[in-house]
DNA sequence: GTTGACAGTGCATACGTAGTTATTTAGAGT
DNA sequence: ACTCTAAATAACTACGTATGCACTGTCAAC
């Protein structure tokens, strides 16, 4: 029932294979053709098959992304992923998973597709996972995950240095006293955050205990707060390892009765649309994604792939807030 | 250079076809011959290509998604979606637009994968182009889209009773004046809606201007509280057409210096995971996304799929949060 | 007028699998 | 021992396209 690209050559009077150029490298046919293949292909209402196309090429002109399934930030970077594939004529195949455990699921569906890259998000997968995708044929690139440095070609935003501005901007507030809410603690970038801002509050004199909220979610957040609150001294800022845990930390703290910023300042790290929403405007580095984004494009497609594995580290932006912005002065 | 099930067969001593009916129809192949095929496939790193099963049996198990790119909602959707699928080992194709005018080169790349089914979102893509995808051999449903309806099997929530369930629970909290703060007036979801509000209000004798925020995003609900205070006589209640707008209403209406819910009800519709933020706790019309999801899936997979159009309408739940909870009574 | 270069096109084949048909094998019944 | 049936496997082909190779014709150069 379908129409193919030999109903096509029947109607215009050409062969199959002259069909087939017309629609994948136009320059080798007369333009004279050209026109009477492509009205006889609008005539019969064809559309290339890109299934074959694929098997033949051996391109398939996808590519894949595995990611958590609930995550804020992700569905910003996915956005992006798309939009940039798209305007090169390119798909992407979702892989997204809700537990860590379900991680290996995903990467069992993503070898059956012949993928021209994937993007390997979250920084939940663990090193065995990462390098078990290292296999002839697919370009493979760890998004945003420290963990995978040295094992596959890596793009990632500079999580110390971010963590690091941010600490200097809440030190330079005058506090006294800290605190980092981070994710999950097992997570490289959670470590990489807490380390950075640690050891920029220690330069001045300032400590920072280590929380785990125990997710990446608003709600790991919003919990942790009560244990901020519960404790002995209560520090006079706490930076939350993602902007999704500090949204949910600064309700929390309000819930608790006090005041954001005039008790206690927030910090967050991501850059997401809802941390600039009015109602938080929080203190955040903001992640390039576009660039990001770009540069893992740049790496799948780059025509000198290798075993070489390239490592773009780009820096994030400070915004401030109001979330650090004390009342006086 | 990489292994085929030609490869598998000679490794294993047996033909292709055996190997094949090892990975797609395992009850017809001896169990000791299938030990020793799926260890020689092991042995080889043997890893069937979805690609030439997808040509041949013209079956991609891949379904696609049309959607905007920007977007809360449907974020929480595909979530729902592309693990639903992944249950029945499918994948999910992503095709994000950006613009309304970019529907159009989105559904140019839909033809060219045969996909078993396709979920048309967004009630923002026009008539025109939702007929367009009726052909032969493609299951296409729309989503959330009530003008979709008589042109395409269609699954959506209820909007016009939800809306009235809103409007008939704001006007228990004993309002004299309201306002419907929609998102963009052509889309169909928004008449809806609209109409469902007022005719409930004007039921009991209470008007229910209507005002355009002119988008789906937080900013144009933001923005619309602007107007809201600007107005001569301000409303009692405030509804807006989705919960992004919604919590951007809220926002802007604080910082306009009203209280929510003190000053000002405001309701939602959707039930975003940001609406239950303690920072927020929107009363809202919560969509039941995995019962939509899975009558959509029933739908696209249903053996009986012909060109009769079924309809599933589902009810959503009223969310009662805090923003229209008056201070006494 | 011969040659060479080259654009344009057709022919044939291969991509890796699934399903159809044909063949072999084993098992049971008498 | 023989046939009959069912199960298991092999042989073969088709899915729809891209591309190397061969072929034709046009045109410029000498």
């Amino acid at each position: 029932m379908r129409v193919t690209s030999h109903d096509v050559a029947a109607e215009a009077g050409v062969s199959q294979a002259t069909v087939a150029r017309v629609f994948s490298s136009p320059d080798k046919v007369a333009l004279a053709t050209q026109e009477r293949v492509r009205e006889a292909a609008a005539r019969l209402g064809y559309v290339p098959n890109a299934i074959a196309r694929s098997l033949k090429s051996q391109r398939t002109d996808i590519v894949g992304a595995v990611v958590p399934a609930k995550s804020e930030y992700w569905q910003d970077v996915l956005t992006a992923l798309s939009r940039r594939l798209a305007e090169q004529g390119k798909q992407l195949l979702l892989f997204p998973f809700a537990d860590a455990d379900h991680v290996e699921e995903a990467l069992d569906s993503v070898e059956q597709y012949r993928l021209d890259g994937l993007v390997l998000a979250s920084s939940t997968i663990r090193p065995e996972h990462l390098v078990r995708m290292r296999r002839p044929g697919l370009r493979v690139v760890a998004f945003n995950q420290p963990a995978a440095s040295g094992l596959l070609p890596l793009v990632m935003v500079d999580n110390d240095a971010g963590a690091r501005d941010l600490a200097e901007h809440v030190a330079a507030q005058g506090i006294g006293t800290a605190a980092f809410v981070g994710t999950v603690a097992s997570a490289s970038t959670d470590q990489i955050r807490y380390r950075g801002a640690a050891s920029a509050l220690a330069d001045r004199g300032i400590a920072c205990p280590y929380v785990e909220a125990g997710g990446f979610s608003y709600d790991a957040g919003y919990k942790a707060a009560a244990r901020i609150l519960d404790g002995a001294d209560r520090p006079d800022a706490v930076m939350g390892g993602s902007d999704e845990v500090a949204l949910g930390l600064i309700d929390g703290l309000r819930t608790g009765g006090l005041d954001v910023p005039g008790d206690v300042l927030v910090t967050g790290f991501d850059g997401l649309p809802q941390a600039s929403w009015a109602g938080y405007d929080l203190t955040t580095l903001v992640q390039p994604i576009e660039v990001l984004v770009d540069a893992t494009l740049a790496i799948i497609f780059d025509d000198a792939w290798d075993a070489a594995q390239p490592e773009r580290i780009v820096p994030g932006t400070l915004r401030e807030g109001k979330t650090t912005r004390r009342g006086n002065g």
